[in-house]
DNA sequence: GTCTATACAGTGATAGAC
DNA sequence: GTCTATCACTGTATAGAC
C-alpha cells in the first residue's frame, strides 16, 4: 500500500488525475479565479511544473475539467432527446423536449462539484475569447443542433429567426439560473430563493414553453 | 496650457478621473481582466501608485466605473417605469412594464463603452463574493424593486413565488444577451446573430411577456 | 517519458522616502 | 500628497535528473 504523499487526493492516480481532482475539489471550494495553479499542485502533492508538462498551461486545466464534465451532461441530453415520445403526427411535446435538454444541466446542481462545474461553465460562457469558444462547441452543438430540430419539429410554424432568438433566451435562463447570482435572493432578503433544482426546472419549463409559444 | 503628458486621455483631467478614463477605454478595447493596473496608470499618464492611492485596490476601480456606469441605467428605468400609461384600473400593460426595465439595459450594446460596461456587468453577475453582491445591490435594487411592483400590478393574478421565479428568468435573458456569449452564432455559423440591441428589445419583450403570462 | 529544481517577467499591493 | 523601491506571488519556460 502507498503512503500518501498528501491527504488530499487519492494516492494511487496517475498526476494528471491527481491535479484535475485537487483542481475540481478547490474550485468548489472557493470558486474559481481565486485559486492559483502552485496551489492546485500542492494540494495534488505533485511538482508546480507538473501542471504544465501534463496540459500545457492553466487555461488547459480549465479546459479538460470543463470537457470532461460536460461529457456526460451531453450524452445524457442525447439519449433523452433521442427517447422522446411522438404523437400520431411524429411531433414531440414541447415541454418534453425542453425537460431533456434542461434537466441534465439543472440537475447539476445538486452536487458541490456540479456547482463548481456550473460556474466554470458561466465563466466560459462569459468569455469571449475563440479558444474558449470551441470547447463550449465541443461539449455542446452536437445536443444543442439535435434540440433546435426537436424543437422546429415540436413547433413546426416557428419562423427560424423566432425559434433562434429563443433557443437564445432560454439559454441564457438556464445558464442564469446555473450561475446562482443570487439577485432575487438579495431583492427577497433570502425569504425566497432559486436553488431547489427541481423546483427551477419545472417553472423554467413552463415559463420557456410559455415564451416558444409566444404568437 | 499644460502639456500632455499623454495623448491618452484628456490632460487637464484629475487623476482618479484620468484613471477611470483610461481603464474604460482598455477595457472596451481589451476586454476585462486581460488589463493591468500598471497599463491602466500608464495610459493614465499617471504613476502606477495613484490607482492604489485614490481607489485602494484594483477591484476598487472596476466597482467605481461600474457604478458610475450603472447609474444612469437606474436614473432612465425608474423615469420610464414612473411613467407608465395606466389603463382605467390603474394597472400598466405588462410590455411596457418590460420595455421600460429593458430597453435602458439593451441600449448598452450600441455603444462600444456600453458594451464593455455590458461585459463588466455579466462578470460581476457572476462572482459571488459580498462585496460584487453590494456593489450590484446598490445600483440596482431599487429599480428592480420598482419594476416587481409595476409587474405585480399588471398580473395581479400571478403568485409571488411565480413572479419572482418569472422575473429571475428575465434576468436571465437579459444578462445573457448583454453579454453576447455567441453560441448561436457559432450554432448557426453566423448566418444569424443577437447584436442587433433594438431586434433583441423586441424579441424578448415578446417572449418574457408570454412566459410571465403561463399558467 | 516523467518529473524536478530553478529562473523569469509581470502582477497587485505597500511601506517609507521625498 | 506623490512617487520610488520593494514585497510576495502569479503563470510560464526550460535545463537537466531519474
Amino acid at each position: 500500500m502507498a503512503e500518501a504523499t498528501t491527504d488530499l487526493v487519492e494516492p494511487e492516480l496517475s498526476t494528471p488525475e491527481r491535479i484535475l481532482q485537487a483542481a475540481e475539489r478547490l474550485f468548489s471550494e472557493r470558486g474559481i479565479g481565486d485559486v492559483s495553479l502552485r496551489e492546485i499542485t500542492t494540494a495534488a502533492g505533485v511538482n508546480s511544473a507538473a501542471a504544465h508538462y501534463h496540459f500545457g498551461s492553466k487555461d488547459a486545466v480549465l479546459e479538460e475539467l470543463f470537457t470532461r464534465r460536460a461529457e456526460p451532461i451531453a450524452r445524457q441530453r442525447e439519449q433523452m432527446l433521442g427517447a422522446l415520445k411522438l404523437n400520431r403526427q411524429g411531433t414531440p411535446q414541447l415541454e418534453d423536449v425542453l425537460r431533456a435538454f434542461l434537466k441534465p444541466a439543472l440537475d447539476l446542481l445538486k452536487t458541490p462539484e456540479g456547482v463548481a462545474f456550473t460556474r466554470l461553465r458561466a465563466r466560459m460562457v462569459f468569455e469571449r475569447e475563440e479558444v474558449r469558444r470551441q470547447v463550449m462547441g465541443k461539449s455542446f452543438d452536437r445536443t444543442n443542433e439535435m434540440a433546435l430540430q426537436a424543437l422546429a419539429k415540436a413547433l413546426p410554424k416557428l419562423a427560424p429567426t423566432e425559434l433562434y432568438w429563443r433557443f437564445h433566451f432560454m439559454l441564457g435562463t438556464m445558464v442564469y439560473t446555473m450561475a446562482r447570482p443570487g439577485r432575487i435572493e438579495a431583492l427577497t432578503h433570502d425569504s425566497f430563493d432559486t436553488y431547489d433544482a427541481d423546483a427551477g426546472l419545472e417553472q423554467m419549463v413552463r415559463f420557456v414553453a410559455a415564451g416558444f409559444r409566444a404568437p
